[in-house]
DNA sequence: CTGATTTAATTCACATGTTAAGTAATTAAG
DNA sequence: CTTAATTACTTAACATGTGAATTAAATCAG
């Protein structure tokens, strides 16, 4: 028993768990929307005019490629991305289009709210502690180990 | 500009990050048995005979009950966990079989030397401070907010 | 300039996440 | 005891995660 796996203690399950508890603040919200929460990862980070091929778009929003792929096609199914010519033509260049912008506007409003409702429950200073403590971990973690 | 989304911030990408990071360690070995992280946390959960209705497991495993119902039907095929009979016939209980715990046997000590490592390189004191600051945040948003 | 290599995306196949609807067994109401 | 409500799980449908193979374009070697 005493080499039993505790689970409540693990990283992992505790890492699974946390965000699952945040990312269900936010969920009905941008579900109300019409959007996933990936796909909101997405619209907030071209939100702005900001353009950006997939590659980097799929780093920031930490999505996988091939997941990308879908997802830029169902955006632009729906109007609220557009792809932009490159000189490289290897590359995918998107932006928000007039009608994602406001979409992104519309929900980043509600989005702020729930943040700062959150960071008023936990305690701002935890928050920022906590995110630079994860930082921390992925900055150890990428390097050696 | 000042009001933008500040990705790098983002508690729910600090999350997704930290959570990617971590699972990276272990992803190759589990692979490398055959089995995917979300199998490998199920066989984790009913080792050293533990026998567990569908709903506690997936509470225990972070893992949603459609998901679980697949997984089950993966792993039985395989072998390595098999159904016991219940009172409330609605009921699925499940138990690892014999090639299940070796299975479970044979990786744990991988799994505990990975995560041993991760331990060493971000330090103890932190990774439980971590866990414990993860859990409070989840308690505080399951909450109120 | 031509062929080999590398890079950026996409496609494929399968596993899982997610919500809604459906099914069977149990429990509660009357 | 019989029916309605609840519970435990499954199924369905679609979105995303994940690794491997593929395609197209750019770059490099000679």
């Amino acid at each position: 028993m005493a080499d039993a796996p505790r689970y409540d203690d693990s990283l992992t399950i505790a890492l699974l768990r946390a965000r699952e508890a945040v990312t269900a603040q936010f969920r009905d919200h941008v579900a109300a929307g019409g959007m996933t929460l990936t796909q909101w990862r997405v619209i907030r980070a071209l939100a702005g005019g900001t353009e950006l091929d997939t590659t980097t778009l799929a780093d920031r929003c930490v999505i996988l490629a091939p997941s990308l792929t879908r997802i830029i096609k169902t955006l632009e199914g729906r109007g609220l991305i557009e792809k932009v010519p490159a000189r490289d033509r290897r590359q995918r260049v998107v932006r928000l289009t007039a009608d994602g912008e406001a979409m992104f506007t519309e929900m980043w409003a509600v989005s702020k709210t729930r943040y700062a409702a959150i960071e008023a429950a936990f305690g701002r200073a935890e928050m920022l502690d906590l995110v630079e403590t994860l930082n921390r971990l992925r900055a150890v973690l990428e390097e050696d180990v």
